[in-house]
DNA sequence: CTGCATCCTTAATGATACTG
DNA sequence: CAGTATCATTAAGGATGCAG
């Protein structure tokens, strides 16, 4: 029991193989896949790697303050997850190119809408802090 | 010093007094209003909201799987960011609504987006996993 | 250069009991 | 009903040193 269908009438034998998800159901494993795209880091670096491939060193400048392990750690998340692809190329000194799968690139679009929510509207947010902050 | 221009020429005295963040700089505050909204209880909280304003235990049962606390925190901080608005109902018993401001509102779009690409590539996902694990 | 291993600190989340 | 408060647990994040 996967999940459940979202409509509320059952559809007679789908002919698409592809299974109906529900990221709002704890029990639906398609949380997990919400779990990993909703998230700043993620977001970050799917934006950095938008134009162009780039190397772990390359990858750590764009996306400023993220430590090597926490950089580490999300890169071999998202290559797992199909969304980034590895490439290690047999030189010394060594060197690892990180580039986005085609699945990877059909996140570019909805991540980047993100980011340029939270640039455009931030002064919004911090307004509305103030505000919230300075009441009884 | 909030943050640097986006681009690399510096335009001379913008109109608006619109300021231009960017989320990749450490030192960019707009990055805690994405750290904010690439989350997957704000996802899917503003995605609950969407249709209507919910009273907390209606927004419990949709958002499967959250702790009262963790949703109490979390509409808290959305509160204090404007994006969502809380109304008390002198009753007995007690009855309080969630609703989105129009700066939440302007979520729904991105935040549905993501929610759509969860659901819709989780089928990829999963494979890209099992393959993953699969290899020596 | 890359990135793994280790240790440590902090933040997020969960479970439970209790109050207006 | 809608929280608050507390404690326990877990996950995320960071710092450093070392190896391929």
């Amino acid at each position: 029991m996967p999940g459940t269908p979202r409509g509320t009438r059952e559809r007679p034998a789908p002919q698409r193989s592809t299974t109906q998800w529900n990221v709002m159901m704890a029990t639906c494993p398609s949380r997990t896949s919400l779990a990993r795209i909703a998230n700043k880091w993620t977001a970050m670096i799917v934006i950095a790697l938008s134009d162009s491939a780039l190397r772990f060193g390359e990858l750590q400048q764009q996306v400023q303050g993220i430590s090597g392990k926490v950089l580490t750690d999300t890169l071999r998340t998202l290559e797992r997850d199909g969304i980034v692809d590895r490439r290690v190329f047999a030189e010394v000194p060594p060197r690892v190119e990180y580039e986005l799968t085609p699945l990877g690139s059909t996140l570019i679009e909805p991540l980047s809408a993100l980011r340029h929510w939270a640039e455009s509207h931030f002064d919004e947010v911090q307004a509305a802090r103030v505000a919230y902050d300075h009441r009884p």
